[in-house]
RNA sequence: GCGCCCGUAGCUCAGCUGGAUAGAGCAACGGCCUUCUAAGCCGUGGGUCGCAGGUUCAAGUCCUGCCGGGCGCGCCA
């Protein structure tokens, strides 16, 4: 519908051109925007305040040729100037309606579309290293990393999910440190217990696990406990893998699932990381200081030199993870993403300059990021901050089995990533309309009941897709309301994707369900004319098609009964 | 001190690449509720968009400075 607006107004632009009244050089896309007041029509265009003064004439004398000029059209109903030269397009109601057949007809496959033509795109999120079950911050980025590829994947583009972690630098072997002093009777308060060890009550278990022998199977790994008290190595392996598959556990009851898990070790196995250093030292950035290695990052952006490898001959961090951004970029990924906590912010200038100094052709500005704010959790209006099994801090699996997987989603993917996220468990548990999860939920679980209830009740059979009924029999403004919130959404899922910013779906979401419940609470549906109750149940089964669709991206549950 | 992010109604937040009179939910206030799947429905009030400049026909949106809050500023990841 906005695209027949924009190609009539191209065509008059053509015409104005082709007369002279416009210059013949200058090129004029004409903006199409949704409005926000009614009495404006159903789109406006500033195209005329745009060119109005190359046209060398005031933008409503412009708007006023411009719409003389416009081709006739069956889906407009009449055309406006207003304001400062506004032209307002006031759709037919016929043509409002033919989205619904189009919703119908395609399905679940409404809304998505093939821009990305099947590029490769890799999004690496959660990357938690294997020392502790997943926070809350992890969770976010779970939900919107997962979220961000279920959105480019409906955009046409192949997507992989990463996993990158950790498994041998000092945190893991302090890790191991700590497991060891549990398996030999220690606790956390015992003077011998090592410093900056980690505490949570999971370190129990997991020396428990070893000591048994037990089997641990992760995702990417396997390894039984050796029950040894003073084999480190076999203690650390072990470690690994347990919180590994902690770890793996928290994500399946999340519904997200990875393609790759990267090992940073592998990238040491691989001689990637002296490859790296070798073509760093070749390419001239580098330089010995204090019995160090450095990267002169500062001629890439950065305040400071950063240390690669350390006066103990180990590498940092920035070492590898730099390793592993070019091997990315060797994998084929014109488009990497890297969803991260906002705590982690720094790396990016190092990161990318690391990349520039490899002389590797990539990009600069290469790869992207998505950096979501902290979270914070609330029960009662006060701020919870620990977890009885991590000990400091809230887990994901604390809030899943609190609140259910679906409203741990849908309000961890709700938010602006820039902006910090307060969870509200209270109001995520409630079954009432103020819960926008249980709001969007109840619109389509009443859109099927609707269904059986004409089944059972009427004996009428719908098809689920089944367009049927008189369309132009919808001449309620909440149809059309209606209508032109479904026509949105395709938009919707291009701009989200590529704006990077999944939480527009959770609103149009809640707009749509509003709008429905509104619908649904003035006007009966299951009325004895049955030619209007075939149109308005039409309309029905596309709003129910567009919830599921909506849902669906953010893997939230559409449920047909409450 | 430096860097990044945020500051919009009492509260939680939207505001699409600058666009018309800044929106939603909750709370407050006033009505309604024997009605298809219910846990409510309709309406009203409520704003110096942190402050001050600037750019523009047009600024919540862009630029500069300041104030307030969060995060970072490791040879941790």
């Amino acid at each position: 519908m906005k695209e027949t607006v924009t190609q009539l107004l191209e065509s008059a632009l053509a015409s104005l051109a082709a007369e002279g009244i416009l210059p013949e050089g200058a090129t004029f896309s004409p903006a199409v925007g949704n409005t926000k007041d009614k009495a404006h029509g159903d789109y406006a265009s500033n195209i005329a305040l745009i060119a109005a003064k190359s046209a060398g004439c005031p933008p409503r004398q412009l708007a006023q040729a411009l719409i003389e000029h416009l081709p006739a059209s069956p889906a407009v109903e009449r055309v406006e100037i207003a304001g400062p030269g506004f032209i307002n397009f006031f759709m037919s109601t016929a043509s409002a309606f033919s989205i619904v057949e189009d919703i119908l007809k395609e399905g679940a496959e409404f809304g998505r579309n093939a821009s990305g033509q099947g590029a490769a795109v890799q999004v690496e999120f959660v990357s938690a290293n294997p020392t502790g079950p997943l926070h809350v911050g992890h969770g976010r980025g779970a939900a919107i990393g997962d979220c961000l590829s279920r959105l480019l994947e409906a955009n046409g583009y192949r997507v992989t999910r990463e996993f990158y972690y950790n498994d041998a630098g000092v945190q893991i072997r302090n890790l191991a440190l700590s497991a060891q002093a549990r398996i030999k009777g220690l606790t956390p308060d015992h003077a011998d217990w090592p410093a900056d060890g980690y505490r949570g009550e999971y370190i129990a278990d997991l020396a428990d696990a070893y000591l048994n022998g037990e089997m641990v199977v992760a995702d990417d790994r396997e390894v039984t406990g050796k029950t040894d008290p003073d084999d480190l190595a076999a203690i650390q392996e072990f470690a690994v893998a347990y919180l590994r598959r902690e770890q793996d556990l928290d994500l399946k009851a999340f519904g997200v699932e990875f393609d790759v898990y990267f090992l940073e070790s592998s990238l040491y196995q691989d001689g990637k990381v002296e490859a790296a250093v070798k073509r760093l030292v070749e390419n001239g950035f580098t330089y010995e200081q204090d019995g160090a290695l450095w990267l002169k990052t500062t001629d890439f952006g950065d305040d400071k030199d950063r240390v690669m490898r350390k006066q103990d001959g180990g590498y940092t961090y920035f070492l590898p993870d730099v390793a592993y951004h070019l091997d990315k970029w060797q994998r084929g990924f014109s488009t990497v993403i890297n969803e991260q906590g906002a705590d982690h912010h720094s790396t990016i200038t190092r990161v990318r300059a690391g990349l520039q100094a490899l002389n590797a052709g990539i990009p600069q500005g290469w790869p992207d990021y998505v950096l979501h704010q902290m979270v914070m959790v609330t029960r009662s209006g006060q701020e919870v901050k620990i977890s009885k099994r991590a000990g400091s801090y809230v887990t994901l699996r604390d809030l899943i089995d609190e609140v259910g997987r679906d409203a741990t989603r849908f309000f961890l993917a709700a938010r602006r990533v820039d902006s910090q996220l307060t969870f509200d468990i209270d109001l995520a548990r409630s079954q009432t309309n103020e819960n926008p999860v249980y709001y969007v939920q109840y619109a389509h679980a009443r859109i099927c009941s609707v269904l059986r209830k004409l089944v059972g009740e009427l004996g009428v059979e719908r098809g689920l897709n089944e367009c049927a009924g008189d369309l132009s029999l919808l001449t309620l403004d909440e149809e059309k309301d209606i209508a032109n919130q479904l026509a949105k959404y395709p938009d919707l899922i291009s701009n989200a994707a590529s704006l990077r910013e999944p939480h527009h779906v959770t609103h149009y979401l809640r707009e749509l369900a509003g709008q429905f419940h509104t619908y649904y609470n003035a006007h009966k549906v299951l009325v004895e004319d049955t030619a209007i109750r075939d149109a308005r149940i039409s309309l029905y089964l596309a709003v129910r098609q567009v919830i599921a669709n909506g849902l669906g991206i953010l893997a939230v549950g559409a449920p047909e009964e409450m």
